[in-house]
This record gives C-alpha cells, sequence and structure tokens, in this order.
DNA sequence: AGATTAGCGGAGGCACCCCTCCGTTTCAAC
DNA sequence: GTTGAAACGGAGGGGTGCCTCCGCTAATCT
C-alpha cells in the first residue's frame, strides 16, 4: 500500500461522525452524491443530493461544507477502490492485469464522469493525493507489462488513463462499440511490441 | 458534395436575416454562441450569449426560438467547415490526408465540446444531417487510407470519430501530451496494417 | 428517566437563468 | 423626408440552486 494511498483512506476514515444517525446519514449522502455525480457531473445540484438522501440541505451543508468537500470524498472512496482492485490484480500475467484494471476502470460508470471532470478541474492536496495515489496503483501493472515486452516502452501511466478515460466519456449508440474502439486504441498501446 | 452536406448549407443559408442590422446581430450571436458552447458546453447560459453578442435578450430569441435551434445552427456551421476541409485534403497521400483531417477536428477547440455534446445527446433532423454530412466528409478519406492498406479494414469513420472526440476531450496539463496520447491512439488505427 | 447537547431540517435571502411581452428605435422603400 | 413595418432590448414573472441560520428533535450519558 503506498503512502498516498494511506493518506486518502485516512481523509476518508476522518469523515464519518460517531453518533449512529449522523453516520446514517453521512453514508446517505455519500452514497447519493456518487449516483448524482456519475449522473450529472460535478456540477449536481446539492440541494437534489440532500433530497435523495432524504436530508435536509443543512446537514448536507454540515457534513460537507463545501462542494468540493462533498466531491472530494466521493472521488477519494472510489479511488481508494480502485486501488484495490490493482492488488488483487497482481498475480495475473503482465498484459491481462494491466488490461483487466483498466477494465475496472471504464466500468466505473459510477463516477467515470467524477474522475474526468477532477482530472480536469482545479488542483487540491486531496485531489493530487488521489490522483498520485491511483497512478501509484496503475504504475506497478504498466511497468511490468512494459518489462514482459508487452506495451510500447514510451508511454506513462498517466498517459494512458487519459486516453482511456478519454474514450470511456464518449457516447456509443451501438452495442459493444465502447469496447470495440477502446481494444483499437490498446492495440496502439500495445504496436511498438509487435 | 453529398446531399446531406447540401441540406446542411441550405439550412445555413435560409436563416440569416435581410435587413442589414438584423443580419448584424444574426452574426454576433453566432459568434458569441461559438465561443459560449465552446466554453460552457452546450448548457451555456443564453443571456450571457446575447450580453457578449452586445444584443438584447429579446434578439437571441427573436433569431433563435429555443436553445436547440441556436445550438443546431452553430453545430451546423462547425460540420460545414469541416466537410470543406475534407475536400481540400483530398489530393495529399492517403494516411496524411485522413491524419490532416483528424487533426482539424481536434483542433476544432471552438465547438469540440459542442461536437461531443451533440454526438451525445437527442437526435434531431439537422443533427442527424449534419452527423451524417461529416461522416460523408471522412469516409471517402478513410476508405481511401484503407485501400492503400494504411489503416486496419475493421474500422468504421463512426468509431474513428468517436475515439478522437473521446481523447482530444480530455484536459491535458502537460504540454504536447494530447498530440502524444492522440498519436498512441492512431498507431492502434493503423496496426493492423504494419 | 432526565438532562445535555449534537445533530436535524427547512424557511428564506440572494443570485442566476429562462422566456414573454410590448413600448421604442431603426431601417428602407417611396 | 416621411412613413410603415421590421427589429430592438430589457423589464419582469417564474423557476431553480446556493448557502445560512436557528428553533426543534432525538441520541447518548449518567
Amino acid at each position: 500500500m503506498s503512502s498516498e494511498q494511506v493518506v486518502v483512506s485516512e481523509f476518508l476514515a476522518a469523515q464519518r461522525p460517531r453518533r449512529t444517525d449522523a453516520a446514517r446519514n453521512f453514508d446517505a449522502l455519500l452514497a447519493a452524491a456518487r449516483e448524482a455525480f456519475a449522473e450529472h457531473g460535478a456540477e449536481a445540484s446539492l440541494e437534489d443530493i440532500a433530497r435523495r438522501a432524504g436530508v435536509g440541505i443543512g446537514t448536507l451543508y454540515r457534513n460537507f461544507p463545501t462542494r468540493k468537500h462533498l466531491f472530494e470524498t466521493v472521488y477519494a472512496n472510489e479511488v481508494n477502490d480502485l486501488s484495490l482492485v490493482a492488488e488483487e490484480l497482481a498475480g495475473e500475467p503482465p498484459w491481462q492485469a494491466l488490461h483487466g484494471w483498466l477494465q475496472r476502470f471504464v466500468d466505473y460508470t459510477v463516477t467515470k464522469r467524477a474522475i474526468r471532470d477532477a482530472l480536469a478541474g482545479e488542483e487540491s492536496d486531496v485531489f493530487l493525493a488521489c490522483r498520485k495515489s491511483m497512478f501509484d496503483a496503475g504504475e506497478p501493472l504498466l511497468e511490468r507489462a512494459q518489462r514482459a515486452g508487452q506495451v510500447r516502452p514510451d508511454i506513462t501511466i498517466d498517459d494512458l488513463l487519459r486516453l482511456v478515460s478519454g474514450i470511456s466519456s464518449v457516447a456509443y449508440p451501438e452495442e459493444g462499440q465502447r469496447d470495440r474502439v477502446l481494444a483499437i486504441a490498446l492495440d496502439g498501446v500495445r504496436a511498438a511490441a509487435r
């Protein structure tokens, strides 16, 4: 577990209130926010989030003084999950491991938009730590695949994640088109090694 | 010039008012809308667009009864330009022509977001005609490159444009990163031919 | 069970946006 | 230059979202 990942998970642990009703509301808010950010991106309405959570707007603001706080927390949660997935995949063969992780990255429909918005948006300590943590999670997989000669050596984890998140953020009316397009781009990622 | 392109350019010609002041305002609104949509996507504020154009909100609504009208017109303009570029490139060698056109597609910073939003959003006759027109413009370039054995045969113009627009829609803090990432993906587009 | 106090929720003030309507201005035809 | 008509623009009503504040509720502690 990288040090950044520790920072991220500690950041998460420190938030949850102790009183049972407060903790319940906190969880409901996070779930609602996750949904809302997935649907409308980082601009989702806070009042709508409170409504979805079945909670007064005041409660939302008590837990998350600003939109950024809330967004950071949701984002950190997702990144944390992704880091765990990367660890699980460490045993697979190099290309499979990398590919599987990227697949998970894409499948994170819930936060896809949030992750993209966060890659784009302004910086903050939490965002930086999260991004670093996500890179730390993916980088070993990438490097292993590169050492195995299955991935071109001139690509960085930063490049790779932006590539994949861009492709996965477009709408694909046709069934299976997203996977097809992604596969084409990943051929490029492997190209130099074939 | 494809029949869709004719539909698109006729749609455009029919709008501009005859009276000189009205025509001036129409142009100013279009330019302002182009800017605003580029900055904020299809959700840009109409009042802000009128303000940028130095025109009352009433004038905006007289020219474009709904947001969709305005958006369609801006979009049709851009698509029209892209079609012309494709024709100009017809003389270049196959891969260069395709690559150059895609480059232009990316460089269309002005409407990048609008084009993406339009690819994603709901359908309308105008959008369908525009998309068709854009595909008609790119398809010959793609097919020529495929016949020349420089591009994998199993990719469609639809795939290719979604791939490129996804990649170009992400934020790249690092100078030149967008081009690097795009080049990697385009290696995948050529992969099967190498 | 009662007292304490953390936590709740929503009313309300502010800002922004949408869109309509109509009194005023400007064009262009004669 | 006059005049009719086309075009202008912005005030204003309705809606939604942001955020604060404070009287009320209910969890926790003893």
